[in-house]
DNA sequence: ACAAAAGTGTTGAGTATACACCCATGA
DNA sequence: TCATGGGTGTATACTCAACACTTTTGT
C-alpha cells in the first residue's frame, strides 16, 4: 500500500450539488400508497415532490437518506433501498443538481403523525397520485419498478405488514404490488410452502366475523437458490 | 407553472465531486471478461481501477459515462446501464468525492486495439481479477450481479456477441455469465422456443468441423409477459 | 478411420393454474 | 338466519431436468 500524499487534492475539478429524494411507501391494508410531501422552499414552493433534502460533505449517501426520513417520518432503522441518481444537466430550473433515489418500505401504522402534519404530508394510492415537480413522476416511476423487481425475489414486502398479519392481508399486499388479482387457495398454498411465515394463535377479527389466523414473519430463513430467485412468480 | 426567479440559488449548500466509473464486460467465446485500466493519476497510480473519470458540471451523468467509453474504447453507441452510486465519506483517501457506477456490454471485436494500448488497459477472466483500488471491487461484484439479474430477465446478453453466433457459442457465454453448465439439448430448446433469434444458412467453422449455423438476434421482439420475467432461469 | 463438436426427442417430476364448497361468527 | 370473509383439495397443463446417440467433416 503506498502512502498518499496529504496535500493532493482533485481540485482542479468542478463540484456539484448532489441531492437525496426518497419514495417512501406504505400499505393500509387495501392499497399500496406513497408518502408525497408539500415542497417548502422555493422554487416550486407548494406542490407536491418526493421528501429529499441536500447532501452534506460529511455524510455517506445512504446516511443522508437516513437522516431525511428520520426528520420526516420520525422512524429510524426502516428498509431502505438506493435507486439510481438522477443526472440530466437541466432537471432542476435553479441550478445543477444531481440526486440520489431511494424508495422505502414502512409500516404504516409505526409513522409518527406529527411527523406528517408538520411536513405537510399526505398519503396517496399509488394509482392517483397527482403532478410531481421535476422528475419525481420519473423516480417514483422508477421506484415502484424497483420494488416490483425486487419484491418478486425476496420477501421484502414483509417490511410493509405489521409484524402480525394474516394471509388475505398478505395477499391483498402482493395484489397492490403488482396490481392483479390471485386465487386465494393458491396464493395460501405458495405461500406456506416457502416457509417464511409462521402461524400463531392469534386472530384478527377486523377483515371479518369468523377472523383469520395472525402470522409472523420468520427473520432468519434460509431460502433455496430457486427460491431466492422467484418467490412469488407475478 | 409558477415562474422561476432567475436569481435564485441553492448556494448556501455544498457542493461534492462527482466521478462515474465504468465496468466494461466482454466475452472472447469462452470466459466473461472485464476491462481494467492502470490509474493513470495520484494516488494509486499504476493500479488496477475500473476506467472513470469526474463529472463535468456540463454533462448529464449518463453522457459523462457515454464520454468515458468513448475516449477509453473508441466505441459510442453501446448497452450501457446505471448500478448505484457509492457515497461513503472516506470513500477515497484524498477528498470526498462521491461516484456513480455503471456497467456496459460490448463486442470484444470491435473494441479499438490502440485504445486499449493508450490507455494501459488489459482484459481480466472475472474470476481472475487483480485487486482493484478504493471500492472499485464492490462496483465490480454489483455489476456483475446487476447484470446477471438483468440477463434473467431481459436478451441482453446479445450485446456481447457479435451480430452472427452460433447456439453453442451463445450457450458458451450464459454458462460464463452465470457459472454453471447447461445440458445442450435443453439449452438449444429454450432459446428457440423464446423466438428471439434467427437461423441464417451460414456456418461457423471456427468451431467444429462440422460446423455451426449462424443465428441473429431479432431485434424487434415483442416479449411475452412471463418471458420477460423468466427469460433464462439460471 | 477417427476425433471433435453439432444436432436431435422422450420421459418423469415438480409446479402453477383452474375451480367450488363448507365454516365460523357477529349482527 | 344470513351475510361476510376465512379456510380447504383435486385434477390438468405446463415447464424443467435428465438422459445418449447420430451426423458431419477436416485431418
Amino acid at each position: 500500500m503506498k502512502l498518499i500524499n496529504p496535500h493532493l487534492k482533485y481540485s482542479t475539478h468542478q463540484k456539484i450539488l448532489v441531492a437525496v429524494d426518497c419514495s417512501i411507501f406504505g400499505f393500509d391494508s387495501k392499497t399500496l400508497k406513497i408518502l408525497l410531501f408539500r415542497r417548502k422552499v422555493e422554487p416550486l414552493k407548494g406542490e407536491w415532490s418526493l421528501i429529499g433534502a441536500f447532501l452534506q460533505n460529511d455524510l455517506s449517501i445512504v446516511d443522508g437518506a437516513k437522516q431525511i426520513l428520520l426528520e420526516s417520518t420520525g422512524l429510524s432503522d426502516i428498509y431502505l433501498e438506493q435507486l439510481r441518481t438522477y443526472g440530466a444537466v437541466k432537471r432542476d430550473p435553479v441550478e445543477r443538481v444531481i440526486s440520489v433515489g431511494f424508495y422505502s418500505l414502512i409500516r404504516i401504522d409505526e409513522l409518527n403523525i406529527r411527523s406528517v402534519e408538520d411536513f405537510d404530508a399526505k398519503w396517496f394510492d399509488i394509482n392517483e397520485m397527482p403532478e410531481l415537480i421535476l422528475d419525481h413522476g420519473d423516480m417514483v416511476k422508477d421506484a415502484i419498478a424497483a420494488f416490483q423487481l425486487k419484491a418478486r425475489h425476496e420477501p421484502i414486502g414483509f417490511n410493509l405488514l405489521p409484524e402480525h398479519f394474516t394471509i388475505p392481508q398478505l395477499q391483498s399486499l402482493y395484489e397492490s404490488i403488482y396490481q392483479t388479482k390471485r386465487d386465494s387457495r393458491n396464493f395460501r398454498k405458495k405461500v406456506l410452502s416457502l416457509n417464511i411465515i409462521e402461524k400463531t394463535d392469534l386472530k384478527d377479527k377486523t377483515g371479518s366475523k369468523k377472523g383469520a389466523f395472525l402470522y409472523t414473519f420468520k427473520k432468519k430463513v434460509k431460502l433455496k437458490n430457486k427460491e431466492r430467485h422467484f418467490l412469488f412468480d407475478f
